[in-house]
DNA sequence: TCTTTATAGTTGACATTATCAACCATAATG
DNA sequence: CATTATGGTTGATAATGTCAACTATAAAGA
């Protein structure tokens, strides 16, 4: 009973936190879906990154990034480049265009991020982000 | 980057759990997505339960439900039955093939909430609930 | 060096999940 | 009654995720 309920919880709140980014980043009218946008924070936030470090960081298939990647690319969000360290690499960066829509993503993640703390003190955000980190570090470890 | 990496755990909290929940049904050779056994969950939880409920504690699309309800029915793990408070709409109810399935799915549940529990205590677990529920809360009203 | 094995990335095929609009039947409201 | 709201279905399509096969390069071992 307990068990179930603290699934569910979180789930419903992620799909909460899903839906609020979505609906807000679709208000900017970028023509692009979720994955896209994480895609290009995780590109802005690790540098240098190449495919395979957002298959990781996203837990997601190196088929499925292949095709997120065509599509900014298509829209010219982001380039590649070789990749000095490996030739069967390339490194991944963003456009002038898309480093100012990342300005805009980032005031919209700020206003979010507030509106889901609201009546959440610092003490219990860091608790909850430090219970999250474990509850996921305790995931990834084999079954 | 607070603000990022908030969201960021909490997306891959869920992903991971998902993934968790995914492999260990998946070991049960049910032939069922997970968005099936989280339908299953809220018939057997909620009673009566019609469509609708569904939709709107998963918070889902009810043409999605619709469908999910259909594969469901076609595997013969629910039944519809004429809601008597309302022609429109039918009651939802495991069948016996279900019923046994969902005592399977039970134990798994409680393995995976031991295992991302692990070095938890109590009293951080109830806060992170409390604290999610709220936080879901503030998402899903108004923007 | 040469062979074997591992890794980075791509492609094809497909399943799952999600959304929107139009629609029908019944309920609730005025 | 007439109007509007609700429960549910269907069609169309987009977004996300998964698997297997494949190429090219890198790394490791004999």
């Amino acid at each position: 009973m307990q068990d179930r309920k603290s699934l569910e919880s979180l789930f419903q709140l992620v799909h909460g936190l899903k839906r609020q980014l979505h609906n807000n980043i679709e208000k900017l009218n970028l023509d692009m879906a979720p994955m896209n946008v994480r895609v290009l924070k995780v590109i802005n936030k690790k540098i240098p990154c190449t495919a395979i470090d957002i298959a990781q960081f996203l837990n997601r298939d190196k088929a499925q990034v292949t095709r997120l990647l065509n599509g900014l690319i298509a829209q010219e969000l982001i380039v590649k480049e070789p990749n000095p360290e490996d030739k069967r690499s390339q490194c991944l960066r963003l456009t002038e265009k898309s480093q100012l829509i990342m300005e805009d993503i980032a005031l919209i993640d700020k206003k979010i991020h507030e509106q889901m703390t609201n009546g959440i003190t610092e003490e219990e955000l860091a608790l909850f982000e430090n219970i999250a980190a474990k509850m996921a570090e305790n995931l990834s470890s084999n079954p």
